[in-house]
Formats: C-alpha cells, sequence, structure tokens
RNA sequence: GGGUCAAUAGCUCAGCUGGUCAGAGCGCCACGUUUACACCGUGGAUGUCGGGGGUUCGAGUCCCUCUUGACCCACCA
C-alpha cells in the first residue's frame, strides 16, 4: 500500500468524539519512534534545508519568546520538508557562560576558586536553591573542576526539561543532531577555529583599558554593554595654577572619588578661555600632583565648565586622550571594583595620607569620601548639581563598569579597519548578500557595524566556558613570555592549559623558570556560539557532513540578538570559511506585554510556556505564533491562542464529518484523494478552482518564509468551506440529488479535505496529523506540500466565482430566518432570489444545493440589481424541537 | 544627534506592485440547540485608515511634514 492510497474501512477509524487531548504525546512518540524528522545523510547539498538553530540557553528559564520564535521557524522549516527537502534540523544548548555559572553558585550555594584541589565525590552543600541574591560569604569554595563538574550535571537537567517543552511545542526538530555549546566536540571547534584565527593574525593579545566588571571580574565586550540611567552629580573642583598666581582652574566632574588618577586637564584647542592655560601646568586638590593642561578636539567647550580632567580612566575619552596625548597611566580601581592599595604617583605626605583613606575602599565609598574632602579642603565650589545620566553596565551585571588595564585576546570584526575594502566593508557586504526576513532588519546589522570602535574582546577571566588553548613561555626569571605563544596540535583538541601541556615540555615545569604557564581565561560564549552553523554541521568532526549542509539556508533568531549572534556568526564563518554562515535569516519580534512593554521576567515566570501548551493546546499556541509576521513584536495574546485551538477543532470535526460520508472512488493517477472525474456538480467544481487559488498564494507566501501570509489565507478557506460548502452539499453528500450527486460530493469533499490538511501541516500540526491517520498512511508531515493543477483541472474550468456567488446567496436566505428569529431548519415555501445578470446562471448551476440548504420549496431566481436579495418570502411552519439527545 | 519600525472598528491585527481596501477574529447585540462541532451555529452594529500638505482621473496604499510610541546606535567631563 503506498502513502496516497486511502484505507480500507477507513470511516471505522473515526472517532466518535475527537479531542486535542493528548495528541502531543501521542504523537512525538510515534514521531520519535519513526524519526520522522531525521536528517537522511545519504544526500547531496542542493537537496537539504538546512537550519542554524538558536541554541537556548540552558540556564536561562525558557518563556513564551521562546515558544514564539521557534514555531515560527519550524513552520517555515516544515514547509520545507513538505517541499520534498531533506531537512537539517538540529538545535543544540548553549551551556557555557555566565548564566550557568550564576545559576550554578545559586542552585548549590558554592564558588568557584581555581587555587582549590579537587575534591573526589563533592557532595554541594544543598541543591534547589535559586536565592538570586545569594551572598558569596554564605557560598562555599569549590575547585574549577568541582564547579565545572556541577555546571555539567545542572545543564543537563535543563536540557532535559527545555527538551520536553520543545517536543510538546511539536518543533520538527531532528533531536539526534543535538549539541552543547561546552561538550568536548564545540570546545575541540571552538579551539581549533581559535588557533586557526591566530595563526592567520585574526587573533592577537594586547595590553588595554578595557570595560570591566568588578562584580564578575572579567572583561567585557563592546556587544555585552548596555547603557542604564543612573543618579550622579556634576561637582565644581578647583585645580590650582602653578604659576603662583593662586588662581584656580574650574572642572566639574561626576567621578570626583578619580581626583587621585588625574593626569591632565584638557580643554577644546579653540576654546578661548584657556588658550593661555595650554603647556601650562595645575596642581590637583587633595593630592598635590602637578598634572599639565592640554588641548584635543574632543574636549566640548559647552559641557561642563569646557575643561575636563583626564583620569586612568573614567569613560572611553579618558582612554582616548590617554592615548593621543601620550598620557601616564595612574590607575586607581583595582579588578575588584576597590581603590588600590598604593599610589606611588603622590608625592607629598598629605596626599599619600589622604589616599591611604580610599584604599580598600569601592568606588561607592570612595566617592562619598572624596567629596567630604574636598569639602573640607574648600576645592568643592558650591552644591553638587544633581543629575541623571547614562551608565555603561555590562548586560548581567548590577554594578557600573570601570576601566581596568589587563592584557586580552582580541578577534577582529572590522571594529579597527574601516579602511576601504576592509574587513568591515567586507562584513557589511556580507550582511548585503543575506535575505532578510523581514528586509529591513539588514540596517539594523549594517547599522551594528558601522558603529564598531574596536576589534572583539573574546577572552574572560571566568571559569565555565571553552579554555583559550594556548600557554606562555616562562623566561629564565619566571616571568611570562606573553610573546612566545605555545599552541597545542590540532589532534590533540580540546584541551585544557592549565591541566594539559605544551609538546616539549613536562607537567613539573609548569610555573617555573624557563618552564611555561597557562593563559588561565576563557573564551567569550559568543566565540563559541558564533560558530553554531560549524558545531552543528561538524566542520570539525565530519567534514562530510558539512559539505552537505553548510553554508546553511537559515537562522531564525530574535532582533535583540542581530549584534552579539547574528554578527559574530558572519564574522566567524568569513573568517574561518571566507563564506556566508546562510543565505536567508529570520527574524522574529519580541512579546510584549498587553501594556506594550516587552514582557518582564516575572510574568514570563508565571505564564510558563508548557501551561499555555497544556490549556490551549500547542497547536492553539503554535497558531498565536504563526499569525504574526516576522519581525514583528506581538502583544502576549491567549485570545489567539484560543482562536488557534478552536481551529485545531474544527479541523478534527469537520474532516471527521467530511469522512463520515464514506468512500470516495480513488483516483487512478494518484495526485489527488478522489477521481476528479467524479466531481460533476458546479459547485464541487468551483470550491476546487477556489481552493487552488488558495494553494497558489499559500505557496507563494511560503517560498518567501512568509508563513503568517500562508496561514492568513488558508484558514478563512477553511472556515467558509465549513460553514457554508459543507453545509450546501449536505443533503447531496447523503444522496438528495443521486448517485452522481453523492459522488460528486464525496469526492470533491475528500479532494479538498486531504488538500487543506497539508495546507495547514506546518501550523497545526498535531490535528492535522490526528486527522491523517484515520484514513491515511504515513504521517502528513512527510507527504507532499501540494499543488495548485490537479485541482484546477478537477474543476473542469468553473470559476471560484460561483462558490462565492453561492455563498452570498446563503447568507441572504439565512438571513431571511435569522431575522424572523427562527431555527434555520424552518422551511421557506416560497422564495424569490434576485441577483445580477452574471450571477445568475451561478445560482442556477447550484440550485439544487441553493434549495438543499434553505429547506426551500419553491425557489425562484431573476437578474437584475446590484446584489443578492429576496422577495415573496413565504416561510413554513418551523420544526417541532426535539429533545436533544 | 543618527538609524529602523509602527500608528486602520472597544481589543489584537490583515490590507503585498495606488483603482470592490474600508476587512478578519475577539468583544458587543439579537437569534437558534440544524445527528461534525456548545471547546457550537446564524444574523447584525461599529471606523474623518494619527494630524496637515502634495503627486494623481483616483491614496490606509506613493512623496513631504508634524505628532505619538517602540527599539537600535552615538553622546554621557
Amino acid at each position: 500500500m503506498t502513502d496516497t492510497a486511502p484505507r480500507p474501512n477507513a470511516a471505522s477509524a473515526l472517532p466518535d468524539k475527537p479531542t486535542l487531548e493528548g495528541l502531543e504525546d501521542k504523537w512525538d512518540r510515534v514521531w520519535d519512534e519513526a524519526q520522522v524528522y531525521a536528517f537522511d545523510a545519504d544526500t547531496t547539498r542542493d537537496q537539504v534545508f538546512s537550519v542554524d538553530t538558536p541554541p537556548p540557553t540552558a540556564s536561562g528559564s525558557l518563556h513564551i519568546g521562546h515558544v514564539f520564535g521557534y514555531s515560527q521557524a519550524d513552520m517555515i522549516v516544515r514547509y520545507q520538508r513538505m517541499r520534498g527537502k531533506n531537512v537539517f534540523y538540529p538545535l543544540g544548548w548553549d551551556d557555557n557562560g555566565l548564566p550557568t555559572e550564576r545559576r550554578v553558585q545559586n542552585y548549590f550555594g558554592v564558588r568557584c576558586d581555581p587555587s582549590l584541589p579537587y575534591e573526589e565525590d563533592f557532595t554541594p552543600p544543598q541543591e534547589g536553591g535559586d536565592n538570586k541574591s545569594s551572598k558569596a560569604a554564605n557560598q562555599t569554595p569549590i575547585s574549577r573542576r568541582n564547579f565545572i563538574e556541577l555546571c555539567e550535571k545542572l545543564t543537563k537537567v535543563d536540557e532535559a526539561s527545555f527538551e520536553e517543552v520543545f517536543r510538546t511545542l511539536g518543533l520538527s526538530v531532528d533531536w539526534n543532531h543535538s549539541y552543547q555549546t561546552i561538550d568536548a566536540r564545540s570546545r575541540a571547534t571552538s579551539q581549533r577555529a581559535f588557533l586557526e584565527n591566530l595563526e592567520k593574525g585574526q587573533a592577537y593579545q594586547s595590553e588595554a583599558p578595557t570595560m570591566w566588571d568588578v562584580t564578575y571580574r572579567t572583561a567585557v565586550a563592546q556587544a555585552e554593554q548596555e547603557d542604564r540611567e543612573r543618579d550622579g552629580a556634576y561637582h565644581r573642583i578647583g585645580f590650582a595654577k602653578t604659576d603662583g598666581s593662586g588662581e584656580k582652574v574650574f572642572i566639574e566632574t561626576t567621578r570626583p572619588e578619580l581626583l587621585p588618577a588625574c593626569v591632565a586637564l584638557v580643554a577644546h584647542p579653540d576654546d578661548e578661555r584657556y588658550q593661555d592655560l595650554f603647556g601650562t601646568t595645575v596642581t590637583s586638590p587633595l593630592f598635590g600632583v602637578e598634572v599639565p593642561v592640554m588641548a584635543h578636539p574632543l574636549a566640548q567647550a559647552d559641557k561642563g565648565a569646557g575643561i575636563a580632567m583626564i583620569c586612568t580612566f573614567g569613560d572611553a575619552n579618558d582612554v582616548t586622550w590617554w592615548r593621543e596625548l601620550e598620557l601616564p597611566t595612574r590607575s586607581v580601581i583595582g579588578r575588584d571594583g576597590r581603590f588600590l592599595p598604593e599610589a606611588p604617583w603622590i608625592t607629598s605626605a598629605e596626599g599619600q595620607e589622604r589616599y591611604a583613606e580610599l584604599a580598600g575602599l569601592t568606588v561607592f565609598s570612595a566617592q562619598k569620601r572624596v567629596v567630604e574632602m574636598v569639602t573640607e579642603s574648600g576645592d568643592l565650589v558650591g552644591e553638587p548639581k544633581k543629575i541623571t545620566h547614562p551608565v555603561k553596565f555590562y548586560e548581567n551585571g548590577d554594578k557600573a563598569l570601570e576601566y581596568v588595564t589587563s592584557r586580552q585576546w582580541y578577534l577582529t570584526n572590522g571594529g579597527r579597519d574601516s579602511s576601504e575594502g576592509g574587513l568591515r566593508d567586507a562584513l557589511i557586504a556580507r550582511g548585503a548578500e543575506i535575505t532578510w526576513h523581514p528586509a529591513y532588519m539588514e540596517s539594523r546589522y549594517r547599522n551594528w557595524v558601522e558603529g564598531l570602535v574596536g576589534d572583539w574582546l573574546v577572552s574572560r577571566q571566568r571559569f565555565y566556558g571553552v579554555p583559550i588553548p594556548v600557554w606562555y613561555a616562562l623566561d629564565a626569571a619566571g616571568e611570562v613570555d606573553y610573546d612566545t605563544v605555545l599552541t597545542p596540535e590540532v589532534e590533540r583538541l580540546p584541551i585544557d592549559p592549565t591541566t594539559d601541556v605544551p609538546a616539549g615540555y613536562e607537567e613539573a615545569q609548569r610555573e617555573q623558570p624557563g618552564g611555561f604557564t597557562a593563559d588561565p581565561d576563557i573564551l567569550d560564549t559568543w566565540a563559541t556560539s558564533s560558530l553554531t552553523p560549524q558545531l552543528a554541521g561538524g566542520w570539525d568532526a565530519d567534514p562530510e557532513l558539512f559539505a552537505k549542509v553548510y553554508p546553511m539556508d537559515l537562522r531564525p533568531q530574535g532582533h535583540d540578538i542581530i549584534r552579539t549572534w547574528l554578527f559574530s556568526t558572519i564574522v566567524r564563518s568569513h573568517l574561518q570559511q571566507d563564506s556566508l554562515p546562510w543565505t536567508n535569516t529570520s527574524i522574529n519580534g519580541w512579546i510584549l506585554d498587553p501594556d506594550r512593554k516587552k514582557m518582564s521576567k516575572s510574568k514570563g515566570n508565571v505564564v510558563t510556556p508548557i501551561g499555555l501548551l497544556h490549556s490551549h493546546g500547542s497547536d492553539g499556541v503554535r497558531y498565536w505564533a504563526g499569525r504574526a509576521r516576522q519581525g514583528v513584536d506581538t502583544a502576549f495574546d491567549e485570545g489567539q491562542m484560543k482562536i488557534g485551538r478552536r481551529l485545531a477543532i474544527k479541523i478534527l470535526n469537520a474532516s471527521k464529518f467530511a469522512l463520515g460520508f464514506g468512500e470516495a472512488p480513488a483516483d487512478p493517477s494518484g495526485r489527488l484523494a478522489a477521481d476528479p472525474a467524479a466531481v460533476t456538480a458546479s459547485l464541487d467544481r468551483a470550491m476546487l478552482a477556489s481552493l487552488a487559488g488558495v494553494v497558489d498564494t499559500a505557496t507563494a507566501a511560503f517560498e518567501e518564509m512568509d508563513y503568517a501570509r500562508a496561514l492568513e489565507v488558508v484558514e478563512p478557506f477553511f472556515w467558509t468551506f465549513c460553514d457554508d460548502y459543507i453545509e450546501l452539499i449536505k443533503d447531496r453528500a447523503h444522496g438528495s440529488a443521486g448517485e452522481q450527486g453523492v459522488a460528486s460530493a464525496r469526492a470533491a469533499l475528500a479532494i479538498a479535505l486531504e488538500v487543506l490538511l497539508r495546507l495547514f501541516a506546518p501550523v497545526v500540526v498535531f490535528a492535522t496529523e490526528e486527522v491523517w491517520s484515520w484514513w491515511r498512511e504515513g504521517s502528513v508531515h512527510t507527504q507532499a506540500w501540494p499543488e495548485s493543477a490537479p485541482l484546477r483541472e478537477a474543476a473542469a474550468g468553473r470559476d471560484a466565482a460561483l462558490l462565492t456567488t453561492v455563498e452570498q446567496a446563503a447568507i441572504v436566505l439565512r438571513r431571511i430566518k435569522s431575522d424572523a428569529k427562527v431555527s434555520q431548519k424552518t422551511p421557506i415555501l416560497q422564495v424569490t432570489v434576485s441577483a445580477p445578470a452574471q450571477a445568475v446562471e451561478h445560482l442556477e448551476a447550484a440550485r439544487g444545493d441553493l434549495t438543499a440548504l434553505g429547506r426551500i420549496e419553491s425557489l425562484t431566481i431573476t437578474g437584475g440589481g446590484e446584489e443578492i436579495d429576496t422577495a415573496d418570502v413565504e416561510l413554513g411552519e418551523p420544526p417541532v424541537k426535539k429533545p436533544r439527545g
């Protein structure tokens, strides 16, 4: 038996009372057993549709936004599968990085202390904690290896529960190709890519001031920073001139605590007020350090006092001035965010005394203390002027970022190469090569690339991640020689330089003069997740597979990570493969609260995805996602899910009814669900003609990856199909118009239903599969996408307009009874239907079906008028009410 | 300051290249229990398409401008 042959005794397989309940579990199991969504490796690239799916952050909570975006991508994927593509649709887990570390700390009540030794059979102090503010002091310090083991343990649990949600949602993911961004293969891939970048000069180290999170004690890349409004105040503070005049120069600063880090004052070279000062020196208050007054065009005359103090480092301008004016470095803030113990450039005893008070204080406390000091000394003029201003934060951090000078690894990303035809241009061109859905999202990408101010800082001073796979040689004095980078052989990857040993050395030489030392850092989590096409596609482990799936066809993702994930993926593919990572990207919007604000975390946690899937059915939730267009932020609307649920139920019920009329003769050509030659009634043919148009529109929409447009045409057709067409042919299908009429109705119903199930299959995955199983073999999800040509042939030249005309007449006839407030079962003894001349033929052609629908005993059809109307109505007696049951 | 998107019925949104485009669903009102469906069906009402200009025979649809909202980037002494 082939997939398209009807099953014998089909009607007997129809349930009495179809229901959505339990369909998710039932079909997930069947699909899994039959491996319906498995990728067939025996293939060629042109047959494949490959998807670079977002690996969810395992330690984050799965919220409704995930369900939204993944559903939309799944609709596109399912269409491609039905178009005969061999779909490569893996789903990985992003489980390395800070979110996991944080969750592990809170969940187990531990923190990583790399100096501790590994403890076998370690039992964490607690399990299941989620206190977000749990203090480090209450956490048990454990070794890096113990910590990583706990990370792996917890992510496994999280990933299993995520998979459960995605399966319930009906994602047609091939779970055989799952990966974790922290697994050995991912580490090897990430390290290999990094080493190749190093070899090609695309990865380099540099000692420079970088944005630093004092809580996590790690450097932070540009893409991970965000502005937050914070209260601050301008403090007007005087610097004494050194010309003996006793005059003061006043600056305004929001960071008075950085006074001891002051290295110069700066004003705009054209600012007339300060012309005389350029080239002279002034003395800093409190600390008595002599600093030069300099000119630089970056200084703005209309900002603050027009003259600024340059500190190492308060903000990005300080870094620029420090670099371009070749100023000394006087750092006061340490990696822990506290004032460093010493400031040797302060020479006066009084200054040293004051600095000693600041040493060890946090930035916050130091500022308070410095303000007190300048108030006492009289260097502060007037009251500080309160302002709110944007301050840079790490997106996961709670404390403002500080500048700390450190040695870090960078990857070229065009941020420092804006030359014509340079890397930045090349990456912008890559963006233009991609087809964006929706198209305008490309400008966000371009905007970001054009605004880059530096290369990609990829090293992180954290523990749970992919280690930077290098060592450094130590010289005879035991000092690190950063110029002698020792790299592992590719075959050894993945490695951990803190436990593995570079070739030519022995473990005993670790940290010894003349020996080696490990780079203690890990790679930025994006440095690994930017390689998802390579990870999932097997660049490192399975080149044969890689050739069949890369570059991928589709990258679905949210617009909030265009600047991170999307951009970094393009960077890596460009550097690694000199290629695009994928040819299409589908950008989904955000979920908004009903009040149009971005869905809040708290709310997202209350409304859990699995709860929604249970209460509205996965088909209902998918419908809500399917109604929303790509890129458009969408209101969280359970009303839409209810409508989706209703649609799914309607599909079950209407199908049961349509199939209950009995078998139609099979199509000898096998293209349709019944013999098109049996479709002889005008109304049936017009319905199929109309359906052919729907197929064309839906197909064109899906070809553009526009699932929403496709659903938008299929759904209304289906409702009129149920409400009008089925109602019109009911009696005929039961035999009221003879054998030919019966055969025509049954054949048309079977043909239409089968096509409709396939049209709905990408969105309403469970209900369509359920119905399919009642009368067909195999899975609806591996059927061919319907074509319009056979439908049009079956319509035998009948125009879809006939259906529209008859539907309008049906509405007019029903209105008679609705207005008379009687049951639709009430007979119409006689009626005259008038219609525009060209519509008369349509009505005559469907006369039998119309009289059956209206229970009309005498129907007169006349031409005339602009619209369809009725006259000379005579209603019969309403039927006697029968008790239900 | 630069960029992007949006503004259409009480609500959520369609309306694709200018000519049945003034629509759908929800909600609302009225009616009906018709052996597929009460997790139902039938019928109905509802809009200066954000404001103002312009192009055109004709504009939610194209152009300009203003207003409002959302987001991204830049600035942030």
